[in-house]
This record gives structure tokens, C-alpha cells and sequence, in this order.
DNA sequence: TAACAATTGTTATAAGATAACATTTACTAT
DNA sequence: ATAGTAAATGTTATCTTATAACAATTGTTA
């Protein structure tokens, strides 16, 4: 089987058109998208994996930007808030949102290996979750699904699955 | 998170049975549930609420013990792989598990307000994660499945869910 | 322009986790 | 029993992740 572009490394696909929806869906909303907050936006989606806050701050500082590990936190607190990045809570790394304009939990696969990370946004996992919780009585407030494993590129030739 | 001590459905139900249990399936595992992990283990289970790392190393200070962080961390790495605990990613907390006879991914609905955990055991969303991955010839090692919320306790008399 | 709010910079510290090595404890084989 | 060995724990130091508190800057408004 061809593996489509799209669900091989999708991060690194197009940092500019994520920019660029970016500033619409943030001008739409009057959210201020500022030149820092911008450019930790292109930093997330110029690398092919997640980035750590500290990293994205070591790229920060190559550029030659003063601030330090809040200034960091704050724009990706900003980012988190407008939708446009997604916190890997079992890796404490952070990855551009592929569908930025609709409000949704996601759900990751993520290489062990190499650190690849696929977004997955399928409606049955969310409702099956908010069954259980509401069967117990319990209000959702956000959802967190991360899948830990190896991408096809890190099985390598290693044997398909049986089913 | 606030963690207030009256509790809703605590996980302290039963700390001896759940440390009976432990000693059986270590004991059939050839497994050494030392007495350091043991009381951590009886630590874990008996706060109402999943603890941290260095909260624990706090209650085994108390005991008089003399360890360090690795001592705790080396403590659960064990519990964890013995499948007796599990370890919330979102909160940096780790929690007993009531099914330790049978290896699963951990599904947890956690309490924004008070900290109480629920652990669920849907095979059906387990399900769909490994299909999802399997159709992107992606190879699963582990799942993690958190849903924050509010629980039934902290929700109050508010409205009950429509749906 | 003055006042005010939002954003960013700065310093310090809290919180979570691990590396490296020393010591102790438990098991094994004489 | 006793020495040898492996496993477990103790100890020190360090690293990573995240936030608190306050100052300086920038943008907006009156
Ligand atoms: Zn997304
Ligand atoms: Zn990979
Ligand atoms: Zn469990
Ligand atoms: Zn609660």
C-alpha cells in the first residue's frame, strides 16, 4: 500500500498556509495575533515533530529574541486558547492543530521512534467517552487521547498486522 | 486542581484488598513487591485522590524512610509495570488500578475540581484507537485516554445533561 | 498627550524527573 | 555459614518543565 502524503508527516506539510489561516481565524475572532506570537506558531509548524517549550525558546533566542520561559508559556497559552496548537500531555510537547477552525479535543498517534505525530479527530471516540461520563453523571470539560507506538516508517519492513 | 479532602467515590474504598490482590499477582509473577513498594503502593490507595511523585516521597519522609526521588520514581516504574498503577499524564499524578489482573490502557474520568478519579474500562474505545492506527499501518504500544471534567459531587445541583 | 490595558521582558523559584554512583539487602553456590 | 553475585535502595547532583511576581514596553483610547 502507498502511504498518502498526508498520513506519513503531515506536521511539516505547509507552515505557511497554517499561518495564513491562522491570522484569518485570529482576525475573525479580535484575537491579536502578534509578531511573537506568530512566529512561535511558524517555529511548532516549520519543525516535523512536536517541540518542547524550551525548544521552541532555543529557537526563539536564535533569532535573537530576549525573553525568557514565560514569555514562551504565554504565547503558547494564547495558541492553546485560540485553538491553533494542541499540548501532548504524555510527551510535554506541543503540535500545530490541523483543523483549527472547528473546537475539538485531539487525538494523537505518536511515534515512540521518531516522534512523528498523526492527528486523528474521530467523533465516535469523543461520543463514546461523553457516553461513559454522562452514564456517571460527570460533565466533560476536555479529552484527552494519546496513542503511544511506531509509525510505519520506524516498523520499517516488519510484518503488517494480521487484521 | 483543587483537592479537597471529602470524598465523593474515593479510590480508598479498600486499600487492604487492593494490596492482597498486589501480593498475589506479584507472587504469581515472581515479582518482588518489596516493602518500600508495597507502602507505596498502600499510599497511593489509601488517598482519596492520585498523588504526585514528590507528594509521596513526603508521606514515605513521614514514615522516616530515608530515599530520595528515585527511590519514589524507581517505586512506581515497578507498580507501573506491574500494571498495579497507572500514571495520569495530564496531571502528573498516579493512581491505583482496579483491574491489575488484566493489562489494559487506563481510562480515566478526572475531577477538575476536587481530583477524584474514575477509571473506565471500554474495550470499544480501545477498539476504535487500534483501528484508527491499524489503518495507518500504525503499530500501538499504549493508549491514554483522559477525560476532564467535573464529577457528579462537585457538579452540584446543577442541571443534569440534556442528552 | 495622558491614561489605561495588553503584551512582553526579567528574575527567581517551584515542581517533575533522571543520571551516576555508593550502600545495603537478598539470593545463590559453595 | 560464607563468599560471591544480583537486585534493590540510598545519596548527590543535575536536568527538564512550568509558574509567580514584578518591570518595561507597546498599543489603544479619551
Ligand atoms: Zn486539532
Ligand atoms: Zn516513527
Ligand atoms: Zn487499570
Ligand atoms: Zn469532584
Amino acid at each position: 500500500m502507498t502511504l498518502s502524503p498526508d498520513s506519513c508527516h503531515p506536521l511539516s506539510s505547509d507552515p505557511r498556509q497554517a499561518l495564513e489561516q491562522a491570522e484569518i481565524l485570529c482576525q475573525r475572532r479580535g484575537a491579536r495575533l502578534t509578531e511573537l506570537r506568530r512566529r512561535v506558531l511558524e517555529i511548532i509548524w516549520s519543525n516535523p515533530t512536536p517541540l518542547s517549550a524550551y525548544a521552541i525558546l532555543d529557537l526563539l533566542r536564535d533569532d535573537g529574541r530576549q525573553g525568557g520561559p514565560p514569555t514562551v508559556y504565554r504565547a503558547l497559552d494564547f495558541l492553546l486558547g485560540q485553538g491553533l496548537i494542541h499540548r501532548l500531555a504524555s510527551l510535554n510537547v506541543f503540535t500545530g492543530c490541523r483543523q483549527p477552525d472547528s473546537r475539538h479535543n485531539g487525538q494523537f498517534l505518536i511515534c515512540r521512534d521518531c516522534g512523528q505525530v498523526d492527528e486523528l479527530s474521530n467523533p465516535a471516540v469523543e461520543e463514546l467517552l461523553r457516553a461513559e461520563a454522562t452514564a456517571r453523571q460527570f460533565e466533560v470539560l476536555a479529552q484527552m487521547v494519546e496513542v503511544l507506538g511506531r509509525c510505519p516508517d520506524c516498523r520499517g519492513g516488519e510484518t503488517p498486522y494480521a487484521g
